[in-house]
DNA sequence: ACAGAAATTGTTATCGGTAACATAAAGAGC
DNA sequence: GCTCTTTATGTTACCGATAACAATTTCTGT
């Protein structure tokens, strides 16, 4: 750059501002930097303005799992919403562990990003803290931390739950299972499942049975290996309420080559209203979550903070609705 | 960093080595280093490394689509493998248009990024000129390209398809339809149409009829409003050869709903075996893909890369095979 | 012609690390 | 004890652009 302004008899500021199209320059000596600049092969270093201007054009994002329609399309939402504002995604996968999460964070606050965004609302205590300490507009998503680091686009895992509950009652099933990942990991999961517990305990339902499908991520083939690991045992359940609709329909498919009829002899429901629920034979009744909303959300509250600052931090309930389908 | 540096009674030079490993430091003084760190929240500011190391620490992918759980493998894989050598990420997703991804490879390479790597092994003039000009290192993957870039990790996706026919004219199958995207805007998607096509006549078979799946992405439910729209005129073929696995599954949970028998009355296929098409009810026959392979592949390519320089451009192919399943 | 506003350009310090070189402290060999 | 390594730490000068402020020139209106 020093080159170029000597070329031009300016300064290096003066050539910063042409470049940058600063409207305090002179037209005349804009059009003179652009060609010396253009012609001297000078390269623009982005690096240093991101260095000095302290502005990284980044937002970080943290989800479970890339490999999953609904965050996918959340993270789609995110990245389309947030390009028009000449912003790109930092993408990190925590693979459903908040240790994972905590290093991830860490890696990503390092590069300066803009806003952070985190699926989730349970994080380690030094994930706290370094996310605080960093001073970086938070937003975390997919869920309603009970005691959240900042903005909030989410909804209640737990709370949606009742709408399956409500509705497998409402045909007259009593003896339910949940199918869902065993350890605490994946947070939601088990929120879900916590909430099944409680939504047929509030109806006087038995004891709701817990089939272990393993250790999270789970998906089509663990709520197949679950259902085959119990064999005819399920046979005495008469719905099967799963995490996710992957799982329910690894589990769907088991039951149905073990002879079973869905619904006749059991009911099958999923979770996330992904598109194997719908194409499913039968259809899978499931709860609907507006992935691409939320991430949409998201979006237009960083355009608030970014551009007032909309200092009060705001928390927005999505709703869920259920979709019932065939298996119920 | 200076403070830290206080903190400990050392200078930020020896704080600096202390939290990059440098062999020189004294184990003590950097633990010491690390734990003061910790406990003040203090947070490396890798921009700063990046300027004044002129060494960004990211490696670029665009991936046609992150919601497709083969690309997610293999992005996983990448994600794994430059952990390890500190490198980061930088995602973008093409939606399987090559306009798209010359605009998205503008941006990656304006973050400075040490390597590129493309999925597909088509790109526009421009994209091209782009890429040659930056001089960083390349790879593509899941594609042989006529005229590579740089390195190359990937399969044919022409040849892939003839395990598909030759299996299914073992069976005395010879109506043959193929379900894609019609627009050319999925290459990877093409490459398999016209290795159906080839190998197809190579059989003396018919002629392959082309059912339309809408513009790409096609996933299930294009599957099955493309069968839809036909009719009871599926009956007319027997075998559905699908460009992928969601595909097939929209397409065999929707021959299955008109009342027809798989594989009895008609076979389905699909590309990529993905869990979906192990689990399905019949499981589906399809070509299965080592997605987590080529991305640990082109992870050691860059290794390579990297320490020696290795500067002989390297075509990795990788293999395909037949997963027989139960739709054929 | 001249004060004051507007338009342009320049100066200086700095963002937060790290390479390169300099120095100090501890151990080894005679 | 003294030199020669080895190990551990410190000093200084940057990387390249830009914010903040200062200074200069050019234009207004009276």
């Amino acid at each position: 750059m020093r080159d170029v302004a000597r070329a031009v008899g300016k300064s290096t500021m003066t050539v910063s501002r042409a470049l940058r199209d600063d409207q305090t320059v002179n037209e005349q000596t804009r059009a003179q930097v652009k060609q010396a600049a253009q012609s001297m092969g000078y390269v623009y270093d982005s690096t240093a303005q991101v260095f000095r201007t302290q502005k990284s054009g980044f937002v970080a994002v943290t989800l479970p799992s890339v490999n999953n329609a609904n965050f996918a399309e959340t993270f789609r939402a995110l990245s389309n919403g947030l390009e028009a504002a000449g912003l790109q995604l930092l993408l990190g996968s925590t693979n459903y562990r908040v240790e994972k999460e905590e290093q991830l964070v860490r890696q990503l606050l390092a590069r300066n990003p803009e806003a952070l965004i985190l699926t989730g609302g349970h994080h380690t205590e030094a994930t706290r803290a370094l996310v605080q300490a960093a001073g970086v507009p938070v937003i975390e998503i997919w869920d309603l931390p009970s005691t959240p680091l900042g903005h909030v686009v989410g909804f209640s895992n737990f709370d949606a739950m009742t709408l399956i509950v409500d509705h497998l009652v409402g045909q007259g099933r009593r003896k339910l299972a949940f199918v869902g990942a065993s350890d605490g990991a994946d947070l939601r999961g088990a929120a879900r499942r916590e909430g099944v517990i409680a939504a047929a305990r509030a109806h006087g339902l038995p004891d709701v049975t817990l089939i272990d499908a393993g250790p999270a991520p789970v998906s089509m083939r663990h709520g197949r290996s679950a259902i085959e690991a119990l064999g005819t045992d399920v046979a005495q359940f008469d719905a099967l309420v799963c995490v996710s609709d992957p799982v329910a329909f690894g589990c769907l498919s088991t039951v149905q080559r073990m002879g079973m009829k869905v619904p006749d002899d059991i009911a099958v429901t999923g979770f996330g209203n992904f598109e194997v629920a719908r194409i499913s034979n039968p259809a899978i009744t499931t709860v609907n979550v507006d992935a691409q909303k939320i991430g949409e959300t998201a979006v237009s509250l960083l355009r608030d903070v970014f551009d007032g600052g909309a200092e009060t931090t705001v928390c927005v309930e999505m709703g869920c609705s259920l979709v019932a389908g065939e298996t119920s």
